[in-house]
DNA sequence: AAAATAATTGTCATAATGATAAAAATAAAT
DNA sequence: ATTTATTTTTATCATTATGACAATTATTTT
């Protein structure tokens, strides 16, 4: 075992006048990233951007910003967001720091990951056209500046295990939808198809689905009625919801 | 709306001779703070230190260091777990970062906050004292500096999150380990008492548990058996663990 | 030897789940 | 106008998981 190290050997403060900084530190960046996800009626997307300046200049990158001085680390990301997208009050949650030294080749970079899902339809309306942003379907993302598809592989992984157990994929649908289209969302979420009656009972059961008088008919014959979500039960039941992938991962004997 | 900024705006690196720092960007301290979890066979509890330097000196903190240069924020955080329990190769994940403008008044830094579970009996053997560390139950825990109330609040919340879909608690017990000290652990972590005969039929039902030849006798007249972790399953099984906890929070009608 | 204690195993009613089928609504085809 | 095809919605049923609780077992203490 090496010696341990006493914290306090590179950590004074100076002690000249005031208590002002920490000497012999390192002092680097810090970058937020967001992964934007987004449900078009098919397919998960992501929304990615045409890198405007060097280096990697005109590569496909997420949408990321440097945390100013006077803001936290999720303001920072949720001033981002707005930039690209103009949506404001969106889900928008911490995933995770990414910090290899060389990361960023330019300059050591810490950049913490955000995740979001918006509704599609509303950014459309809201959509700035600055950024040269485009969808892309998950399965055909384009190659990707640093380590953002690192940062991404990590986004879906979390975005699974958060869609078990909590009832978050709301977030990616219009107002008004139907429980087929809302099938179809989870089921290219988890790659698998999923029973309709089952599901149907299952998402029912939660209570969390207002049935509307109206039906949406373009997708079938028969016409599905059209749900909305309860606001004031998605709240409150956020962290009971149900598991609907049950072991997702192979049995063992 | 307000009119969207130019993400080039404050981005460009210098371009006189080859790219190398990028420009008008505000640099900071970034550290990590390690929430060490151990299991004395009552209660959880919480390895902390008395900090040695200013500000703050002298008062109670997490065990923390800067991220250097050379290093990953990952590498961080064991560097930082060793230097006090001298343990490597134990459970360390990320939490989340803090990044309030004001957390520390010395100077803005970012802290990337990590939980890592440790076998308590194998922490005493290769202790460093030289941190005046102690260890805290979590009903007990002494004011504390900075924003670190907040990460251990956080990753509290976590670990019973983490515990009710995986077996990570495993990582707080001692090799060998009887089936009742296991379900006081449960207990300790979702502050509620479990049945015990479901208890066990339910964590036997894992697979993950082998039985040994010999008894645990202080405990109880009859003795419980000593059980192990059979390492492979717990590896493959880590993600498709049982719910411990089925829904934790309030129904609602 | 009996009593006390805690671990372990067992029982049973209820709820949740997956597989499958039936019923209902409507557009398109005949 | 009636039938057919399609998709939504509801229903059935066997299997399993769960919680509540009871019985059994092993051991120490009285």
């Amino acid at each position: 075992m090496t010696k341990p190290i006493h914290i306090t050997q590179n950590c004074q403060p100076l002690t000249t006048t005031q208590f002002k900084r920490y000497t012999h530190q390192n002092r680097m960046l810090v970058a937020v990233d967001c992964i934007i996800f987004g449900f078009d009626g098919t397919h998960l997307k992501l929304l990615l951007i045409k890198r405007g300046f060097e280096p990697q200049k005109g590569r496909w990158s997420l949408m990321g910003g440097f945390v100013t001085a006077e803001e936290n680390i999720h303001q920072a990301a949720a001033r981002i967001l707005k930039q690209l997208t103009g949506l404001t009050d969106i889900y928008l949650q911490q995933l995770a720091a990414f910090g290899d030294p060389h990361r960023d080749p330019t300059e050591r970079t810490v950049s913490v990951a955000y995740f979001s899902l918006i509704d599609i339809n509303q950014y459309e309306e809201q959509i700035s056209h600055d950024y040269s942003a485009e969808w892309f379907p998950l399965k055909k993302l384009p190659s990707l500046i640093f380590d953002h598809k690192e940062m991404i592989e990590m986004a879906k992984e979390k975005l699974r295990y958060k869609a078990a157990f909590h009832p978050v994929l709301f977030e990616l649908l219009p107002e008004k939808f139907t429980i087929p289209q809302l099938q179809t969302l989870y089921e290219d979420v988890y790659n698998k198809i999923l029973d309709k009656g089952n599901f149907s009972r299952k998402i029912l059961s939660t209570g969390l689905l207002i049935r509307q008088k109206d039906k949406e008919k373009n997708g079938s014959k028969k016409g599905a009625f059209y749900y909305k979500l309860d606001k004031r039960k998605y709240q409150l039941k956020f962290n009971s919801f149900l598991n609907f992938i049950p072991n997702p991962e192979v049995q063992v004997k």
